[in-house]
DNA sequence: GTCTATAGGTAGATAGAC
DNA sequence: GTCTATCTACCTATAGAC
């Protein structure tokens, strides 16, 4: 009755419950084992795709990266850059949007970048490189807007970061998108 | 050459250590065994202390709520509210300097915070309840300055936790106070 | 109060059958 | 490609000696 998979929809569907698991539990905290079970199969069966546990992580890293690049591209168009205040906040608004939209997600980056702090951590590299990247595409967007684009992308980083989480906390029944317009509006002059 | 402790200090320091290693680590990801032998001592004779690894975390959380106890205190002092915005500003920013004293506590909170979103750990119900009342703090002592204290202590506070994992990030060579500053004043009006 | 010893379970990873 | 079986290592927790 088990619906036959190719390797890559198998691949497919093992990261996409990993991201679940790993933003539950953290990287330390899940195991292999719970993992293949969610998934129908063993701890071999799963190891057999991806070699190892910081092989997977990886992996899961990768996957979303190359599934956002598209939509990071047309959300941060280098070419046709964001021109007045109101153009800025609905750049924002779009990337809060789009994350309200996937809150399995938005966990596994808040549990990931806890944890990455630890510089032995194997995603401790991939935190350091995306979040600076992060920082200047902020910044870049803020430019016509500020005189200290650097200083402000980080409040608006931190205040979406610490907005999300709180969003998680509640069950995702406070009104998001409500609140980061209200502090969009105060942060960006 | 081993100094001799008494039962009380003893055990202080295994709550001070596992302050360190639950903040790399988070609960599920860090080992008694491990904490035991940073303390110098075996498993067995840490869970003479404790009981169960359940019990040590409640013990910490228990423990740092107790020390801080006087400076919350201090810093919200409910007969004596602040009264103009300069006042408000100062205990805020009091607050965010006594967490820039104390950087593991701000990446044990940062941790469990994240690792408590699942209903089942043990951190969960401390999390619930202590991040309701410091929304509750922080909108009595907006409520002089806005009209909806609720929703401004909320993006405060995001704020706050959001430029606090930077500054983690950072190994906090980043000017976490006056990033704060810059925020608190563009947020509150 | 801390130790050794150990029980009983689970971890990540590998080998080889099908 | 997934399985069973297994290795080695580690885990939490308890029992009992000192």
């Amino acid at each position: 009755m088990r619906t036959r998979m190719n390797r890559e929809d198998r691949r497919a569907a093992i990261l996409d419950t990993a991201i679940a698991v790993i933003g539950e539990r953290g990287f330390h905290g899940f195991s292999i084992r719970d993992l293949a079970m969610r998934c129908a199969m063993t701890d071999a069966g799963l190891l057999h795709h991806f070699g190892s546990k910081t092989d997977l992580l990886l992996a899961v890293l990768d996957h979303r990266d190359a599934q956002d690049e598209h939509a990071i591209a047309a959300l941060f168009p280098r070419d046709a850059p964001a021109r007045d205040r109101g153009e800025v906040l609905r750049v924002f608004a779009a990337v809060v949007a789009r994350n309200a939209e996937r809150p399995e997600l938005v966990r596994l980056y808040a549990m990931l970048r806890v944890e990455a702090l630890a510089p032995d951590h194997p995603a401790h590299a991939y935190f350091v490189t995306r979040d600076r990247l992060a920082r200047r595409r902020f910044a870049e967007i803020l430019g016509p807007l500020s005189d200290s684009p650097d200083r402000l992308a980080r409040q608006v980083i931190a205040a979406m970061d610490g907005l999300e989480l709180q969003w998680l906390q509640e069950d995702r029944d406070f009104d998001l998108m409500a609140s980061w317009n209200e502090t969009a509006d105060r942060l960006i002059a």
